[in-house]
DNA sequence: CGTACTATGACGCAGCGTGATAGTGG
DNA sequence: CCCACTATCACGCTGCGTCATAGTAC
């Protein structure tokens, strides 16, 4: 699949981002949607055609999502892009979003981490209770 | 709020129930539609009345749902409940439960650290990009 | 009788997966 | 003409929040 105009501009379908990126083609039209990814091309019978650009776009949108940040706060970043240019402001507001999730994350870690050490405590309880079973006298499983 | 019988049992209405465990109206409706809480009496005119046992259940639910289990899983656990009747099976299957989780936290909780420190080595990144920003010679903000 | 509480039903969110149906490219 | 690829709906999932509408308790 290529439709090169005359420059060497890698055009590639929406498979072919796919399986590049490893972005789902549904997750490609979603992001189309959600206005994540304007300005992406079509061929004459409709079907879309992703420019390096676009691909650019992807892996950044993919970057942030490892990061955690939610599409929401991707597209906000992309209208600041959009008006800034990728300037500094644009930088300062993403190292912004950057630290505020990364506080979130601190606290989601320690949430997790509590709620381990619960559960583990919780599992000993049910351990101790399995082990005191037989000697309470109930009807006891195929033993 | 209370129609005793004649037995001091305190029998509440959904709001008496949302304000003792922090559960919404809406989350108690839900559980029990999915199965979770099956057996609630209800008013001549309709009004759900919750009696210590159901308390006693939503409390399990809680302590399960902070531990991390799906309300399917919740659900799981009182299929076998209903059917073991808390004996030992059921026991020995939460703690099977448990443990599964505990080995997802595990790595959810590992997969959370390293996101962080991708994040704060990409904030860096960001970071020097801002302070070259100067030098670059583009449109300088209203500095 | 009023008004606060409640019941049921249904839509909404996030982030896509998973069809169904119809048109396109080669 | 065939068949793979693609486009556009549109519903499903999780765990409820949030109306809208109608009936109930006091």
């Amino acid at each position: 699949m290529n439709w090169q105009t005359g420059s060497t501009q890698p055009l590639l379908s929406i498979t072919e981002v796919q399986e590049q990126l490893g972005v789902s083609a549904r997750t490609l039209r979603y992001y189309e949607e959600l206005g994540l990814l304007p300005g992406v091309r079509r061929t004459a019978g409709g079907r879309r055609v992703y420019a390096p650009d676009e691909l650019e776009r992807l892996r950044f949108i993919q970057r942030l999502k490892q990061l955690g940040l939610s599409l929401a706060e991707v597209k906000e970043l992309n209208a600041v892009y959009a008006i800034a240019g990728s300037t500094r402001d644009m930088l300062a507001h993403l190292r912004e979003q950057l630290d505020r999730h990364c506080e979130r994350l601190d606290t989601r870690i320690t949430e997790l981490e509590d709620l381990r050490a619960q559960m583990v405590r919780y599992r000993e309880h049910v351990g101790r209770r399995i082990d005191e079973w037989e000697p309470q006298g109930h009807e006891r499983p195929k033993t």
